[in-house]
DNA sequence: ATTAATATGTCAACCGGTTGACATATTACG
DNA sequence: CGTAATATGTCAACCGGTTGACATATTAAT
């Protein structure tokens, strides 16, 4: 029994596939009973129209591909949900690509959406050596990764994050403050956090020294800052992993070693009301980067392309 | 500029069409040098096949729609991570649903997915009223959702994990335990936690009583309980809100109270090392949806109906 | 009664590939 | 050298809708 086509459906009610493309797309002259026969008639069919056929003719899918390191992040798990959220009230499908931080992963998906036609690419995952997104004349939306010079970039505003995050410290009174980040190497204005944590200390005549993730920059944190006063995550799991390191070395929390990390996602929150963060607009991330995109789908032509940098906002919690 | 098509790869490469879609789809006699051309060709254009075009004809999209509640919950993120990365290895894509519990755009959804013409469907969101499941042909795999009688159901033990959870802690001396869970109308295996933990208490001769989910439910649950013990929670967001509620309420766990989550999803784990929970094998589920789903797509004739329960894992941790 | 607006039908081209039938040319092998 | 295998081309139908052109019929307004 095969899927019922809309020749079916005119059969059924006796009117021609025309008519019913016609009630369908709701063009040109439709009378009140023949509208009703044809609804009746996709009813009794079960008929859905295919929207495979259409896109191929109106040259357009409604999807847009998706594409960030893991759903299973929770910062990007919930800016995945509200990116996915604004696209459905526009009436666009997403098309979810987890990179899991893999190049050749990335670069097969990013073919993967033109073989598929995707209307556009929102992507926060990988940058370099991606040339496809240089080449690509595709719409596209970056978040937290310089791509290519004609792909507007959407992030909050790390510059100030880090600042507030170092600042916030050393008001409470800490001196020694160690800065973690993700590796210099990728293009990312994340890195403004690190400036930003690097001009502040300075601006203080303080000490300043970041790690960068490695399989033991916990230890060494550790080992190495004997007289470590505070830190500073560049995102909220690795805070979590600092204060956990320090609950089993018999450090406390605040009184011992205050921890700031970053992010603030809902879950994160929720699982860690305490946790000090500073707080990305999630949402606000989302509802830009889809505007922005759209801005490129529906005007490609005389389209300029214009970065976004949204505030950031500090939340005191008891970890600082 | 438009897109380049098969027609201009041939013209440009001095071959024909036909030898252009044979090189793409490797079938019958074709010529090194040929192949060869055809491929700078498309190169040269930038070309990539509409597989839209494709898929029209072909009757199959390699699209796999996904609804859940949300990817903003770890448990689904993590789920919806591993679904993603289960299709993808077999050659499918993911078109993601964020129902939000909202029955209205699940339905909605549902139908988008049968326009778009996906190959199946991965549900686990809601399940009463929604007839188009039942209605539906279409190959479907549900988690942790009765959804229709042939509709494949992939869970967790879920009542062997109320048992673990309830025995350990009665195990640890508790015998004031209180059960948090989900509205009961919901026709899902997660039920059986309940029925578990229920099952349990009785056959140890201790009191039980549940609470479900409200908006004063945790308070509730303390004022009503002086003598509480222990609290055994559907999933790890509750548990952790109780242990945040207990800690502002001066109650130290797992001193004072005792508290077993549900889920165990990594990121979870992550920040909250030292909560008990009964982990689930999302990894696991994720497989072993995607398998049944692909057996029910490439025989959907002679398919039967199994439903499959996977095994769960106490983890003891420092708050029980 | 005439004209205009409304309602529906027929037909064919098109979107961009795929596929089978069939023809022809080149190469390889016994 | 002849036959078979290999290589490529032409052509047309098809997947399931969409759309414009055009014809015709019914209804409404003047």
């Amino acid at each position: 029994m095969k899927k019922p086509k809309l020749a079916d459906v005119a059969k059924l009610a006796e009117v021609s596939p025309t008519t019913v493309s016609r009630v369908l797309n709701d063009r040109g002259y439709i009378g009140e009973k023949t509208r009703k026969k044809v609804y009746a008639a996709m009813e009794e069919l079960n008929y859905y129209p295919n929207e495979i056929a259409r896109s191929l003719f109106i040259n357009k899918t409604f999807i847009v591909g998706v594409i960030f390191p893991t759903t299973s992040n929770p910062f990007y798990g919930q800016l995945i949900y509200h990116l996915e959220n604004v696209c459905e009230s526009l009436g666009y499908k997403v098309l979810l690509c987890n990179s899991g931080g893999r190049e050749d992963k990335e670069r097969a998906y990013l073919e993967m959406l033109q073989r598929h036609q995707v209307d556009g690419i929102i992507a926060g995952a990988h940058n370099r050596g991606i040339d496809l997104y240089k080449k690509s004349r595709m719409p596209i939306v970056s978040f937290d990764r310089i791509l290519a010079d004609h792909i507007p970039v959407v992030s909050s505003d790390n510059y100030r994050g880090g600042e507030l995050a170092t600042q916030h410290l050393i008001d409470r009174g800490c001196k020694k403050i160690i800065h973690i980040n993700g590796p210099r190497e990728l293009e990312t204005p994340a890195n403004l956090r690190r400036d930003a944590y690097e001009d502040t200390m300075k601006k203080n005549n303080l000490p300043y020294r970041t790690y960068e993730i490695s399989d033991t920059y916990l230890e060494d944190l550790f080992n190495e800052n004997l007289d470590l006063e505070a830190v500073f995550a560049s995102d909220d799991m690795i805070a979590s992993k600092v204060i956990n390191e320090a609950k089993n070395r018999g450090i406390r929390v605040p009184e011992d070693l205050k921890v700031i990390g970053y992010d603030g996602a809902e879950a994160v929150r929720m699982l860690l009301p305490d946790l000090s963060t500073i707080q990305q607009p999630i949402e606000e991330i989302a509802r830009v980067s889809v505007e922005i995109l759209m801005e490129q789908i529906n005007q490609s032509d005389n389209f300029e392309v214009k970065n976004v940098t949204l505030p950031v906002e500090l939340i005191k919690g008891k970890t600082t």
